[in-house]
DNA sequence: GTTATTGTTCGCAAATATACGAACAATAAT
DNA sequence: ATTATTGTTCGTATATTTGCGAACAATAAC
């Protein structure tokens, strides 16, 4: 073992691809991204999942740094957070850049 | 809650970032792509982990299509699938692009 | 003050994930 | 045959995730 530990961008993205990691967030994240309006209800209707489920998803989402939510009783909107997602697109876009096997195999 | 079920893209997509949501792996996709040498005990070395547990991480990015090896007795050669590894720099590009809030903010 | 609306939080159960050491498998070297 | 090298698999312990219904909180409407 060697240095050990990992990066600061390691965890990161990881923390990123981590809250990308289950199919009804990235449900939500596809949902918000194409909206400007987006309540709670919105997107519970969208998902087969029960409305508790939904809260903790967008919890999750919103730690991540992903989302973000602004209370407008007795609603609540959720929104995509501009500048953490232009963040991830970012780090996403090198991470997948850096690999050298662009024109040919490593292995076989 | 509407149609139900997720899509075979959300699906994907959620599949490749669940395998990357952890920094240990992250860590072993980033040492995979930058080279195209790659044994079993290189990686291990650049990890705080036991092989054991190396192990384990290098199966789920296989499982998730991330990566490959073949035996090359008594090593073991890992690399990236340049064929998925494409295609989910495809779908983060696109997942990511899919956002309206490119210069205006949805929520305040 | 009830009642209705909209979400969050709590408490719980079941399933997965993470990590490790020990045991094992496959070959090569002695 | 023993021994050494390189990884995988097994068994196990602990932690985290996922999902739900029920209870709760905050207003608004009556």
């Amino acid at each position: 073992m060697a240095n050990k530990d990992y990066t600061l961008n390691q965890e990161q993205v990881a923390r990123f691809a981590k809250a990308m990691g289950h199919p009804a967030r990235i449900a939500i994240l596809g949902f918000l991204a194409k909206q400007t309006e987006c309540y709670f209800g919105d997107i519970h209707e969208e998902l087969p999942i029960a409305k508790a489920t939904v809260s903790q998803h967008l919890k999750e989402l919103k730690e991540a740094g992903l989302i973000q939510g602004e209370v407008e009783t007795p609603k609540v909107k959720y929104c995509i957070n501009r500048e953490n997602w232009q963040l991830a697109n970012k780090l996403f876009g090198e991470f997948f850049g850096q690999c050298v096997c662009k024109k040919e195999s490593c292995c076989k």
